[in-house]
DNA sequence: GATGAATGAGAGTTCATTCAT
DNA sequence: AATGAATGAACTCTCATTCAT
C-alpha cells in the first residue's frame, strides 16, 4: 500500500539516513576514543572504521572536539536518565524501602556500566583529561549524584530511619565514593561479574551497617 | 682547608648537580603537566620554566613519556611511602585503636592531596588517559590501598571486632572509593579546607557506623 | 488566449529560465569574488546567495575558474562596449572635437566603474591574480584601450592639431595610465564622486596641456 | 690575527647565519609568491626551493601570511628609498630643473622595476588580492606617491613656473597613473628596455606638455 | 655537557567537484 | 534539471626528537 514516493516522505527518509550516519559516527568516535584514547585517535580512524571519507565527518561534526562533546553527552544522558528513573526520595519512607531503592539504583548504573566497561573507561580516565571544560561536565555528574543522594538522605533523616546525626552532604560524597568503587571494579575485571556484583553488594552494606560488630 | 677540587670531587660535585637539575626537571614536568595537561604541554614548555635549552632535557630523560613515568613514580612513591608508614595491621587490636589507625591514615593521605590539589589531579586526571601502562600503574596504587585495608579487615574479623560476615575484599574496594571521594572533593574544592575536613570525616563514620540509626 | 504550452513552447521557456539563471550565478559570483575576494568565496557562498543548491552550480558552469571567466567577460565586454560607442578617431578633426570625444569617453568609463566600485575591484585587484590566462586577458584591455589611443593620436598627428612629434604609442600608454589613476581613485574613495571627478578632469587637462605655465 | 672564537663571535655568528636564512627565505618567497601567486604557493616550496625542511620556515616566520608581510615590505622599503633619496621638493626651484627632478625619479623607480619585473608583478598582481590590510598597505605608497608629487606641484605653482590653475591634487593623481602605466609596461614586456624607456620619456613628455599643438 | 636550529611525520581541516537520488 | 551528501587531495601548522656546534 505504499504509493509513490512524496517529497515529504523523500526529505524524511534523507534525514533519517542523515541522523542515522550521525550517531553511527558518535558509536564509532566513541569506540576509537575508549579504546585509543582521544589524542591517539585520528578523525581518519573514526572514518576508516565507518568506511566513509574523512571529509564526511566534518559535514556532521564542527571539529574532533565537538564530536567528543557528543560522545560524553550521549554518555551522561544515559546515565542521567537511569538516576531520573529511579529517583523518587519522597517515594521512599522506611530504611527497607530505602535499601530497595539503592539496590535498584545500583542495578541500573550496573546495567550501564557493568555491560560495556568502555563507559566507565571514556567517562572517568579519558573525558577528564581533555580540557577545564569537559572535566566539569563529567565531575558534574559526580555532583549531581551526590545532591541526590543528600536528597535522600535528608528525607530519611528527617523520617527518623536514618541518623539523626548524619552529615548528609559529606556523607552523600562520601557514598558516591562506594558509587565510584564500583565504576573502578568494573574497569579493573570487566568479564568478572561476578566479583562486580560482590563489590555492589559490599558497598550497599557499609553503607547501611557499616563495618564494625554490633 | 679545601684544597684544589680532585677528580674524584669534580664528578661527584657533578653528579650531585646532575641529580639536582634532574629533580627540577621533574618537578617542572610535574607543574606544567598538572596544569596545562600531558598533551598540551610542549618539552620546551618544560625546559623554559627552568631557564634551560629544551635540548638539554634529552640529556637527562629519554622522550616526553619517560619525564611522565618519574613524575608519576614520585607521586606514587610519595603516597606508598605514606601507607606504609601507617601500615601496621597487626598492631591494631581494638576497633578504637583501629579507628585511630584509620584517621592517621586519611590524615596522612591529606598531608599529600590537600597539601597540593595537583597530585590528584595529575594522577587521576591525566595519568589515567596516556596509555594502559601508565594506567595500570596507578589504578595498581587503588589495589594496593585495597589490599592493606583488607589486610586489616582480615585482622579485624579475626580478632572479633569487625563484623563476622565482613566481605573483605568487596568492603575493601568499597572503603578505597570513599577514600577516592576525599580526592575528588579536593579536586572540586581545593581552597576549602574545611569542606575536605568534613568529607573525610563523614566518610570514616560511614566506614564504621553506616548510615542506619540503631 | 494561452493554449497548452506545446513543446517547442515549453522548451523555449526553460531555456529561458535557464539563461536568466546562468545570469544571476554570474552577478552573484561577481558579488562574492569582488566583495571577498576569488579565493575566499566557495561555490556554495555563490549558490547560498541564490537559495540554489551548490550542486546546480556545476549545471551552469564547468568549475570555479570557468565562473570567474564569465564574470571577467561580462565586465570587460561592458567596457569593450562603451569604448567601442565612443570610438571614431575619423569623425574627430579638431582638438575641440578630440577633447569633447575624451570627455565622452571618460564620461563613459565613470558610468561604468564609478557607479560600480566593485568593477575595479574585480578587475584590477582580483583578476589579475589568478593565473598568467586571465592576468593577459585584463592586461590585454590596456593594451586595446592604448591602441583605441594611438588611433586618435595618429589621426589627430596627421591633422596637425597634436603634436608632431608626438609619440603616438609611449603617450598613449601614459594616458591609459592616466585613466588607471581614475579607477583608483575610484577604488580608494568609492563614495566621494566629487573627487573622482576632479581626478578625471585633471587627468583630461594634464593630457591637453601639460603641467608647465605659458 | 684571528685568534680563537670567543662566544661574543659565536653568537655573533649564530645570529648572522639565522639572519642569512630569513633573508635566503624572504628571497624565495618572493620568487615563488611572483611566479606561481601566493595561493598557488605552498610553503613546501619555499622550503624546498631552499633546500630546508618546511618545518624549518616557520622557525623563521609566524605563518605563511607573515612571510608575505615581510616579502612586501622589503619591496615597499625599496621603493620608498629610492622616492626619499630623490625627494627636495624645495631644491627644486625652476622648470629645468623640476624636469631634471622627474628623470631622476623616473630612472630610480626604472632601477628597481626595470631590473625586476617580478616587483611589479608581486605588488601589482599579487599582494592587492590576499586581503584588505595589504591591499591598503600597497595603495597605500600610490597615496604616498601622490603626495609627493603634489608638494612639487604646490612649490612650482608658488613659484611660478607651473599652471597657476594647476589643481595640484587631482593632477598629482593623474601622474601616478603616467607611473603606474610604465610600470604596467614592464609587466607587458619585461624584456624590453628601449620600450620602457620610450614610455617613461613620453610620460615626461606628457606632463610637461601635453598632447596639443602649440 | 649544554644548546637550539633543523627536521618531517602527522594531525586537523577545507572545499571544489562528483554523482546517486 | 536540481540537489546536497560524499569525497579526498591538498594545505597549513605543531612539536618531539636529533645532532652539529
Amino acid at each position: 500500500m505504499t504509493g509513490p514516493p512524496t517529497t515529504t516522505q523523500a526529505r524524511t527518509r534523507a534525514e533519517r539516513l542523515r541522523q542515522e550516519l550521525r550517531e553511527e559516527i558518535v558509536t564509532a568516535a566513541f569506540e576509537e576514543f575508549s579504546q585509543r584514547g582521544y589524542h591517539d585517535t585520528g578523525i581518519a580512524d573514526i572514518a576508516q572504521r565507518l568506511g566513509i571519507g574523512h571529509g564526511t565527518f566534518y559535514r556532521h561534526f564542527k571539529n574532533k572536539r565537538d564530536i567528543l562533546d557528543h560522545v560524553v553527552d550521549g554518555l551522561l544522558a544515559r546515565i542521567l536518565e537511569a538516576l531520573a528513573a529511579e529517583n523518587a526520595p519522597d517515594a521512599v519512607d522506611t530504611l527497607d524501602e530505602y535499601v530497595e531503592q539503592c539496590r535498584r539504583i545500583s542495578g541500573a548504573l550496573s546495567e550501564i556500566f557493568s555491560a560495556d566497561p568502555r563507559v566507565a573507561r571514556m567517562l572517568l580516565l579519558e573525558a577528564t583529561s581533555i580540557d577545564a571544560e569537559l572535566t566539569e561536565r563529567v565531575l558534574g555528574l559526580f555532583d549531581t549524584a551526590t545532591a541526590l543522594t543528600a536528597a535522600y538522605f535528608m528525607h530519611g533523616r528527617e523520617l527518623g530511619y536514618l541518623r539523626a546525626d548524619l552529615d548528609v552532604d559529606g556523607t552523600a560524597r562520601a557514598v558516591v565514593g562506594v558509587i565510584l568503587a564500583n565504576l573502578l571494579q568494573g574497569l579493573r575485571t570487566p568479564a568478572d561479574r561476578e566479583a562486580q556484583r560482590r563489590t555492589a553488594d559490599a558497598g550497599l552494606r557499609l553503607m547501611f551497617d557499616g563495618i564494625a560488630r554490633r
